[in-house]
DNA sequence: CTGTTAGCGCGTTCAC
DNA sequence: GTGAACGCGCTAACAG
């Protein structure tokens, strides 16, 4: 059975597409009985606005595109679901794509929105990223475009992240104040400039101390596991570990469990930056200052909604800082 | 400046729009050079079609819906990652619902799907689900419907899943051979299907042996922790221990903490189903049997495309189970 | 080989 | 108050 439009409506009730049309979206010049017939019968054939056709006449496609820079199961699902919920109570659905750290399924993925008449974009770039020329397109169409979490350094477009070198410095001096002397700064790829404003501030709180430190780089929680127990194997007089992430605090979690094995002493604090579910349950425990995934989804997609519907007078751009809290376990 | 449209590039071209698209789209009928020509124009110009009007014209959206019971960190990136490279290979899009378990949702996101116009729909059922019903719309509409993972019991929509009893029975099985006497079970939401099917084969791999065992229901990773703490401090005796999901086995990971920081010592063999990241960073490591979210997203999207594209002609219920392997850690 | 025409389903302007 | 007609952008059927 072909889905019925507002034509068949207009047949069935003996009127004219347009009357129907209006009746529907409840214009006033139609008398209220016509409109409970109309809508009586629309109901009846369950009838449902074709939205390609709607979207062809509005121009609008009430599509968000999201891209992510990969899909990993930490941080990411919150961030998607932030979105999402924030996306549908406006009306609007939602077209998750991911890049999987490469620049070119990147630009794809803007094509890909772009083609599909999105609405707006949420982009968080790829570690490959060092520019937005790929957004040029999106650009030229006007479509907005909100950039969340990871970002290169631009002025064009409104952004909302946390500050990473204050986090980071934050944590470090959590660490201090509970006298920790040997911190050891557990960080992402060296590439990443989220990795180096992280690092910035881990430097910039042990500036003017006697705090001795050490850092080493992991791609991944293998690799945050490997390296971190051989550091924390020769250096025991570690009291202070820090972890810019969940994915690197799992992987010490693993490293304990070595130390454990190898009959291996270590009695340090731990802290990490993280989304806020797993710490509870590391071994032991890791104290961590919430950087909410969810958060950010939510408040980058009402700031695109606003861009969206508001035609934002004060289009100037805009860096939106996240709000955080230390939550000590 | 407004997007050039075909009728543009026939202006400029000086042909009629009809031959724009037939040129673009390499019709035969078209001149070599005139080809050339209307396609370099088209370049120039950066010429996109309106994916509306395409799909108001081919009655087609290229729009594939996923729905997910709701958005966890586990198992559920690695569907969506699946899913979505499946998809994207084929040139269809991915819209991203989530249910949040809650069966109004995703009723409300069955009929987003529908009124979207996607082509397909993935479908994981939130545990609110009894039936299918909702599902009717869908079927009314002809749009290909499957099945993943969490469904209900049906026989009319192909469907995607592992054999939950059979992979339970077989991790109690490897407890048993490597000497187990006394095993705990982890489950979920004791109303679960799916948390009943895996209970299904613990019990099943029981029967005839002299195994004690016991069993607990958790609803989330806390109570996972909480309640293994509560039993494994209690009983002493346990030397194998089955957890039914990483949720629930990053909740023993919190108890192991626990029952060292009590000075309570513990020897179990653990063995979890898993997507198979995490089990590596537990302490200790977790065996497990690896059920790959990956895997299960690319298979469902597949077939669900094998839907759309085929008409597949042998068009009855198919239920696929997904191959599984057990990895030792 | 290319142009003309019509229509996909809806919304809006204009006329009655 | 309601109907007729047109156009959104594209494509397929029909002409020539």
């Amino acid at each position: 059975m072909r889905r019925p439009t507002i034509k068949d409506i207009g047949t069935l009730a003996g009127v004219n597409p347009s009357t129907v049309s209006r009746a529907l979206s409840d214009h006033k010049d139609i008398s209220v009985e016509l409109k409970q017939k109309i809508k009586a019968i629309a109901e009846s054939v369950n009838y449902k606005p074709n939205s390609a056709a709607v979207n062809l006449r509005n121009k609008k496609s009430k599509l968000i595109g999201l891209i992510l820079p990969q899909m990993s199961m930490h941080f990411i699902p919150s961030v998607i679901d932030g979105v999402s919920n924030a996306v549908h109570e406006a009306g609007y659905k939602l077209l998750v794509l991911s890049s999987d750290e490469s620049i070119d399924k990147e630009t794809e993925n803007i094509k890909i929105c772009c083609d599909s008449n999105v609405e707006g974009i949420l982009i968080s770039v790829s570690n490959q990223t060092l520019d937005l020329e790929h957004l040029k397109e999106a650009n030229d169409l006007e479509v907005p475009v909100v950039l969340y979490d990871k970002t290169v350094n631009q002025s064009r477009y409104d952004e909302l992240m946390v500050n990473d070198a204050t986090i980071a410095k934050q944590s470090i001096e959590y660490l201090i104040k509970k006298g920790c002397k040997n911190i050891l700064g557990i960080f992402g790829n060296k590439n990443l400039s989220i990795t180096n404003r992280r690092l910035e501030g881990f430097k910039n709180a042990l500036v003017n101390t006697k705090i001795k430190s050490e850092v080493i780089f992991a791609q991944n929680t293998k690799e945050a596991a490997e390296l971190s127990f051989n550091t924390l194997s020769k250096n025991l007089k570690i009291d202070g570990v820090f972890m810019m992430s969940d994915e690197l605090m799992v992987g010490l979690n693993a490293c304990n469990f070595q130390l454990q094995q190898k009959k291996i002493a270590f009695n340090y604090k731990p802290i990490a930056i993280s989304d806020g579910v797993l710490p509870y349950f590391m071994n032991p425990p890791v104290s961590f200052i919430k950087h909410s995934g969810y958060n950010l989804g939510t408040l980058a997609a009402k700031r695109l909604l606003q861009h969206i519907n508001e035609n934002v007078l004060d289009k100037k751009f805009k860096q939106n800082i996240l709000e955080t809290e230390l939550i000590e376990l």
